[in-house]
RNA sequence: GGAGCGGUAGUUCAGUUGGUUAGAACGCCUGCCUGUCACGUAGGAGGUCGCGGGUUCGAGUCCCGUCCGCUCCGCCA
């Protein structure tokens, strides 16, 4: 027998269809047999829908029908929307309910490992390793839709402003920067691999060369490395280039593409303002801060300068990148030893090597620091940090810049989360842009300068012709999305002169030889006409992250992987037969 | 690579200083119940205490190892 064809999503039904014979085909939510009344909740993608068998004689078929569904069972059920006598304001479809005429059931189910209901109670693990059932949940339908309308809302965008969606390829060139790449070995050249793409970067600087003066693609993208809350092993881009761009014009279509989205889903999105790297660390602690809350960081390096014998602050104060830093708690001075000693292991985590605390009170300063710091200068630091009676003021010290400011940052958002001052915030969105970052940046362990963008980020002209000694000092033409504490995405003005692009991996470190054999093609396309280009890539899944408010990437990716990079439902990765090994030229795992 | 937290019934958890038969709630099964929507109600079934070793008269509990999950640091050009 054929499934009757639906005539409407359960979870659509409301008062204006009471009176209309429906057809609604979903899965059994609940049962509850009152002994004769019989109430069914059918659930779909649209949501709840209550179904009710009356008992009469001539419905005694029904009800014994009825009574044997269970949790799952999947059914087509057939009859007339009413009023309901006794409406539930609490749910969207609780003023109506099916008066049923015929069911159907389509498939049987056994009970399910957990209960499927948003008030999620199993652990991750085993809704992962049921995902299927997992999805069946009104949020995480929710959240797949709310994907849905943003990648849709985009490509609609970018369409009406003249951009082509092009495809890049999946099997590309390994290019062991940055990142760990994936890699697929290759069956007609053995000993060869392929790379998965860790962004579509060079070919899409390529496709500027050929000519796609406005390009866009949503795409996978893959990076081998530890996983987070927000970052997964293959992950969606919106990846942007177009030719003879400036900062501006690339600022314009991203702003704009960003506000189109959350229009789309009826949220708004604030103006962007736009601060420098410089400052965003130096006042909020990160390159991708949440401007949500107020709470700043105050330099102190300058006003304890040959103030204090406190070792602490002067062994800093001694190096030529040393910072000691202060961010206020507002009405904290109760804070306990116990929560004191919880912010400095926070602390600690990041590097510090402790904190140092002053507690404003009517009766005067605390600080547990007091021994070396004289009631005046306390008042200083005080009045610096912009505290008031009743304040809290936490210290540290790092002899690195960047460091010292992580570590105000971490205590920052510490501080945030323990007075709360994101409650009922999850939907307020706060996008700023973070500009002028330094084009290299210094890695220890190789006593290399790194790219702190990628090596194919324009250098802001007047810095790289007046270029001294100090590469820290050279700005690159990158820039960055952040919003809410999530760096959404980043770009940059690209370099499209072959000599200079030389001399930047030159100064990377690249022989020409490992040049010639890594970049080689896009050198040889740069000698044909290269447009000035640039662009942009967004993260779609920290969007849909935000746009559902959930923290956790798993929340917006229908087949997600563990932390330790393995897929639960379908066992992967996992281990493979012999002979494809064989046909590979790989040898098995001894 | 490192740190923290967790793993006990189908699920979520409790389980005291190591001690009789490992509990609760929800779910599940069988009745009863004509307006429920966390239905109610009576009864019932259900356990490799992640896995391996050790200490002990005796281990869910202590020790060692290991696996898995989550979060974080490093890492993520």
């Amino acid at each position: 027998m054929n499934t009757p064809q639906r005539t409407h999503y359960a979870g659509e039904l409301r008062s204006e269809h009471i009176g209309s014979h429906v057809i609604i085909n979903g899965w059994i939510n609940s049962n509850r047999d009152m002994g004769g009344l019989l109430f069914l909740d059918v659930r779909d993608r649209a949501g709840i829908v209550q179904c009710v068998v009356e008992p009469s004689d001539a419905t005694m078929f029904l009800y014994e029908e009825g009574k044997k569904l269970r949790s799952e069972f999947v059914v087509c059920i057939e009859g007339s929307v009413r009023a309901r006598s006794n409406p539930n304001p609490k749910i969207p479809t609780g003023q109506i309910e099916i008066l049923i005429s015929s069911i159907q059931v389509l498939n049987e189910s056994e009970v399910p490992p957990f209960v499927i209901e948003d008030d999620v109670k199993a652990n991750e693990d085993l809704r992962l390793k049921y995902r299927y059932l997992d999805l069946r949940r009104p949020t995480l339908q929710k959240n797949l839709i709310t994907r849905h309308k943003i990648t849709q809302s985009i490509r609609n965008y970018f369409d009406s402003r003249g951009f082509i969606e092009v495809e890049t390829p999946m099997l590309m060139k390994a290019t062991p920067e940055g990142a760990r790449d994936f890699l697929v070995p290759s069956r007609l050249h053995h000993g060869e691999f392929y790379a998965l793409p860790q962004s579509p970067q060079i070919y899409k600087q390529i496709l500027m060369v050929a000519g796609f003066d406005k390009y866009f693609q949503i795409t996978k993208c893959f990076r081998d490395e530890d996983l987070r809350a927000d970052r997964q092993p293959e992950f969606t881009q919106l990846d942007v280039e177009m030719s003879f761009p400036d900062e501006e014009m690339v600022y314009d279509v991203m702003e704009n593409c960003l506000r189109n989205v959350w229009d789309s889903l009826d949220m708004r999105l604030e103006k962007f303002p736009r601060y420098s790297y410089k400052e965003v660390m130096e006042r909020f602690g990160s390159d991708k801060p949440d401007l949500r809350y107020d709470l700043e960081i105050h330099a102190l390096t300058d006003l304890l300068r040959g103030k204090t014998e406190f070792k602490v602050f002067n062994d800093a104060l001694e190096t030529k990148q040393g910072v000691i830093a202060s961010i206020v708690a507002p009405g904290c001075t109760s804070w306990s030893r116990k929560q004191l000693d919880e912010l400095t292991d926070q602390a600690k985590l990041y590097g510090a090597g402790g904190l140092v605390w002053l507690k404003i009170t009517e009766a005067g300063i605390d600080s547990s620091a007091k021994k070396f710091l004289t009631p005046e200068l306390m008042t200083e630091i005080a009045t610096h940090s912009q505290a008031k009676i009743g304040d809290l003021i936490l210290i540290a010290v790092h002899q690195k810049w960047s460091r010292a400011y992580t570590i105000m940052g971490a205590l920052r958002s510490e501080i945030a989360k323990r007075l709360n001052l994101l409650e009922g915030k999850q939907f307020t969105f706060a996008p700023l842009w973070v500009e002028n970052f330094p084009m290299f940046e210094f890695d220890e362990s190789t006593g290399q300068f790194n790219s702190m963008h990628h090596p194919f980020t324009s250098p802001v002209v007047t810095d790289w012709e007046n270029q001294t000694e100090d590469l820290a000092a050279i700005r690159a033409r990158a820039y960055d999305i952040v919003v809410n504490g999530y760096e959404l995405g980043s770009g940059s003005i690209r370099i499209h002169d072959r000599k200079l692009q030389t001399e930047i991996f030159n100064m990377l470190g690249l022989s020409p030889e490992e040049q010639q054999k890594k970049f080689g093609f896009m050198l040889d396309a740069f000698r044909y006409g290269a447009p000035p280009h640039g662009g942009m890539a967004l993260g779609i899944d920290r969007i849909a992250m935000l746009c559902s408010g959930t923290d956790n990437i798993r929340d917006v990716i229908a087949f997600p992987k563990t932390t330790s990079m393995q897929g639960l439902m379908e066992d992967c990765p996992s281990p493979i037969d012999p002979r494809q090994l064989k046909e590979l030229g790989i040898s098995p795992k001894d």
